[in-house]
DNA sequence: AGAAAGGTTTAGTTTTGCCTAAACTTATTT
DNA sequence: AAATAAGTTTAGGCAAAACTAAACCTTTCT
């Protein structure tokens, strides 16, 4: 009952990613894995045989227990290859998430272990997304995203949103990391349009989607 | 063309062991791949559909270059995963294998030669086989098995082949490393058991069974 | 040389996983 | 309440990859 396909495991993952524990679509299920409507039904099918899920003909597709202990299990694996990989190897935060993909469905449990070890037991990733513990416990997805600063506000960056390659230039270009400190100088009341200042007194502008994409805490 | 299924890498990983540039009897090929003759029939006629073997039916299937190209790239994978495993997540030589025989279908060229550098390019894996580098030329196979040596000759341990769980506990038991250096004290005409006396003074015996299956340069 | 033995290929079936087209449910709109 | 739109499932195909049973080459033995 411990063996699952890559195709299994990456229904159950996009299970997870688009309700979590609550029932989905078979609609946006088929699209998040980049299948067709009937792939996902019986995907579903073989799954729901499995135990892994629970369907309602018409009605939407849910995790069970068992689905999402695998669920969580997956994302452990891919949070942890993908800080693998931008902590020892030096790839960028944007390269890592298709590597990452295929490296999440390496079979051991040894392994994962080891490399979570051998990383020091991180609980976030290089997004500053939270890394599902061994136990299944998952910290909690820190921050809130730039808009609901008010002006004047000392903040954090904690965590940016996976939102394409070019987001990530442009995240680069101005030097934006997770942990960076920036002061919120000024909101734009005609776009929503954000300036932030950093520690060392450089200021700059962030249009709203910038802003949607990228969280922090105060200080 | 450059896109292979998990099953046709293990194919061409198989021709290669079995035969490198040579031609494979499919029987042979089938039972490597832990298949039934049909199977590898099937197998090696998608293959030579890919341009990546050539068949002679009846006769036998053999490597074309390009196939030569990607079983030597596999290769490097497996062997580059294996001194990770070992070198930096603290693997045992023999837990390694199955472990590397699944990270080296993952597909990307950066993330090899970003390996490679992480682990300062290295020539041979953890067993002292040679490392395919990113060029395609294979180090040679260093070391000739412990009965090829005669009493007193002073040697040093460059390789071992993987002959099971039982023979790696016995080389641990012993402490028997890659890099350690002996004197052969004596070779029993009996059995063709061999003694070995470490650095330290400390000697044991190794089986006639043990000795093929490890490899040294004389000094 | 002819026959038996051994290994290889063909034929036909199974499972996974995807597809399109058609049928069916559910929800929305008039 | 009926019609239509939207989404879901069934039906029927196809390809990869495995299997068994049967047919087919090669080689070997007498």
């Amino acid at each position: 009952m411990n063996n699952h396909s890559e195709s299994e495991e990456n229904y159950i993952k996009a299970l997870y990613h688009l309700g979590g524990e609550d029932a989905v679509a078979s609609g946006a299920l088929a699209n998040r894995v980049g299948a067709k409507g009937p792939s996902a039904t019986q995907a579903v099918r073989r799954l729901a045989s499995k135990g892994l899920v629970e369907v309602i003909p018409y009605k939407g597709v849910k995790l069970t227990l068992d689905g999402l202990t695998l669920a969580k299990h997956i994302l452990r694996k891919h949070r942890l290859w993908e800080t693998f990989l931008v902590e020892k190897l030096g790839f960028g935060w944007e390269e890592v998430h298709p590597i990452a993909e295929q490296l999440e469905h390496i079979q051991s449990h040894d392994l994962v272990e080891k490399l979570a070890d051998y990383l020091d037991s991180p609980v976030h990733d290089p997004h500053g997304d939270p890394i599902p513990q061994a136990d299944g416990k998952i910290p909690p997805a820190t921050g809130k995203p730039l808009q609901k600063f008010s002006q004047g506000s000392s903040l954090k960056v904690v965590r940016v949103e996976d939102a394409g390659t070019d987001f990530f230039t442009q995240l680069d270009l101005l030097e934006i990391r997770l942990g960076k400190e920036y002061t919120l100088t000024s909101v734009s009341s005609f776009d929503s349009s954000i300036q932030l200042q950093a520690e060392d007194g450089e200021s700059f502008w962030l249009s709203h989607s910038m802003c949607s994409n990228i969280y922090a805490i105060s200080l």
